[in-house]
DNA sequence: GCAAAGTTGTGACTTAAGTCACAGCACAGG
DNA sequence: CCTGTGCTGTGACTTAAGTCACAACTTTGC
């Protein structure tokens, strides 16, 4: 047993969904399992690969992507350090294969773990059930939100939305480029550019390449209100 | 002890979500349960009430709605007998909301159950937890399939999409608006109305008011799979 | 420092989608 | 049987979104 073994298994315990699960499991599963790194934009896992043991990301961001044939994308889901990757087929069937592609959007640390040992921490404690079920229906929130704002709202709304939520949580949003905008609201690079310039021309915010000053975040706020 | 409640009881432990309970529970949920019944178009829940109890659709369909201001709608799920309403939100926090409103697209009963005896009825089971898990992973997969379709794909292959799903579950798309299409597919009932036209024109089906008969079902998958 | 590759800005254009208006149809209930 | 009400069909129009083309600007790597 390594220190360094030790010392993913702890990592591992202060995710919530493993939070707990008794020592010598996470020890055990630290031990088991294989890490694999990414860089940004490095493809993860590819929709149609069968999945062959559990992903969990441990530090970075995993985009969670469909493409069409022509290229475009529309980011489902973002996976975050402590979230299982393609948990809903995984739940749903043996043998199932990944509904989606993943791409990391960071310098990004996967860990991969074997699917029998999953089953067993499964089994064993029914508060990781409960966990597993409070990450699914935070999921599904999130989804039924996408997929409503997607139907209803404008381009202009969702991107006033999605800049508002970025700058919630990363301070200001920084090193996205366009392309990645548009995949996320579900629209082309031109529209973002055009829009962006809309905004910055209301005043609303300043563009600097890839770095966005939010200037009036009231403004934005309604804008993403419109339903 | 009545009649009706063993009649009750058995029928619930028909439903895969609840097949693994034990008689005596089950026959206390029939118990303490209050039905209500919904006619077609009626609304069962709205969007931002709070949920204070349990709801099972023992019979019918409720459609998970979400509107804009403007009146437009929609569909982000169908809960058919044996669905639980409002799960994600129940399963997220304590006094929750529904984050959709709920409305019975055909005659429909549904059962109202206290919150107590579900909490009670979640930490009984090991299995029951599966169940519920496996019911989200499904919900997420369509999900994600409707926000992808909604983002990547024209309102003509949705439609040619939707019809496909209507022949294989009902038979024929029957006893259905072009509004509700419009819902489902998320658009207007005017586009829904042109798209039937070139589809007609084209011989792939025949419109009847509320009867639509498909006539050439390889065409209209070839358009549904387009991405 | 320069070439290459990636990113951004923008005008001109096309097209899918949505809006408006209104006529015809069907069928439910007096 | 007629009359209201809701559903459908469709033309004309507007607009949001997407496409194309291309110039300019940044960053990266040699």
């Amino acid at each position: 047993m390594t220190g360094a073994e030790q010392d993913l298994a702890r990592r591992l315990g202060q995710f919530e969904l493993f939070s707990m699960l008794p020592a010598d499991l996470l020890l055990r599963m630290a031990k088991s399992s294989v890490l694999h790194s990414y860089g940004a934009r490095e493809e993860v896992f590819c929709e149609g690969d069968e999945i062959n043991s559990l992903l969990l990301v441990l530090e970075g961001d995993v985009c969670a992507v469909k493409r069409s044939s022509d290229g475009r994308e529309q980011v489902l889901a973002h996976l975050k350090a402590g979230d299982l990757i393609s948990l809903a087929p995984l739940l749903l069937q043996k043998n199932a294969c990944h509904t989606e592609s993943g791409r990391a959007s960071h310098p990004t640390k996967v860990l991969s773990i074997s699917l029998e040992l999953f089953h067993e921490i499964a089994e064993s404690s029914p508060e990781f059930h409960r966990a597993l079920q409070r990450c699914l229906a935070g999921r599904l929130e999130q989804l039924s939100f996408l997929a409503a704002s997607l139907s209803l709202q404008s381009a202009r709304s969702r991107l006033a939305a999605f800049l508002i939520r970025q700058a919630d949580q990363g301070g200001q949003p920084a090193g996205i480029t366009q392309e990645e905008i548009a995949a996320e609201i579900g629209t082309v690079r031109e529209i973002v550019a055009r829009l962006l310039r809309d905004f910055a021309r209301a005043g609303w915010l300043e563009r600097k390449r890839q770095h966005l000053v939010l200037k009036n975040r009231a403004a934005l706020e309604e804008e993403a209100q419109r339903w």
